[in-house]
DNA sequence: GGTCGCCAGTAGTAAATAGTTACCTTCCCG
DNA sequence: CGGGAAGGTAACTATTTACTACTGGCGACC
């Protein structure tokens, strides 16, 4: 199963269902699954991570939702999967440009976060 | 059933798994919900809208998933359900102070959105 | 040369989310 | 009175996402 990165340099083919493209749905089509934004999140922070490196790192992912998740990054163009060795066999996971790019993104929600929402422990009701 | 409001006026409790407390988790289960930014984008840009005009706004959602989507806002304290009139019956749908802070998340969104992603019928290949 | 643990995942299944179709109630208009 | 709009709910199906286990190669230790 050689996952094909087949359009991963192009832009992806989304369509909006209705009268016109709408730039919001498509891209909450991508990063809006739970665990997309914190696996980007954690790959712009703490740079390329092996697979179990990144699974640490995501603190509560299961390896089938990483799994997953890493593949549907990686067929939109967000994530990049490099085999480093063959016999220690060893992979790196990194973001594409396109991924990058999803920095603001990510950024406005931890700030928005951080502002309006408060960890259940610390909470005073 | 009167969707009882609670804690719309303070933080909302959600626990990150984990070593610490993280931001983009929390966000990412909030909006990470395929419709619940479309839907914030929507009242952000088209101002309060009734049940209905809402639906027609987001074009393409089905009166199930948006009114459980209203639920899930407004439990949340991003949306306000306003009863408008009760003899022709009639509601309102607003954000409140934290639903429209979102704005530079779903702006995020978008402008990554217009960037990387294109609709399916004007590609080339 | 066995077995311990690390690395990179799969398999199978359960739970949550989304979508479909049908239907209800109260008004208002003609 | 009949029909349509507003604002949904109910019941059911389909799809997606998530969790618990477990596999299998390799290297290091003993």
């Amino acid at each position: 199963m050689s996952r094909e990165d087949g359009d991963a340099d192009g832009p992806v083919e989304i369509w909006c269902a209705g009268e016109d493209w709408c730039a919001v749905t498509a891209t909450a089509s991508l990063i809006g699954k739970k665990w997309h934004p914190v696996i980007v999140d954690r790959l712009l922070t703490d740079g390329p991570l092996g697979f179990n490196a990144l699974k640490e790192a995501v603190d509560g992912i299961s390896s089938k939702v990483l799994s997953d998740s890493l593949e549907d990054l990686e067929e939109r163009g967000i994530v990049t999967r490099t085999v480093i060795s063959e016999k220690p066999f060893r992979v790196e996971y990194g973001l594409t440009e396109r991924g990058r790019e999803l920095a603001p993104v990510i950024d406005a929600m931890r700030t928005w976060g951080r502002d309006h929402l408060v960890p259940a422990d610390e909470s005073d009701r």
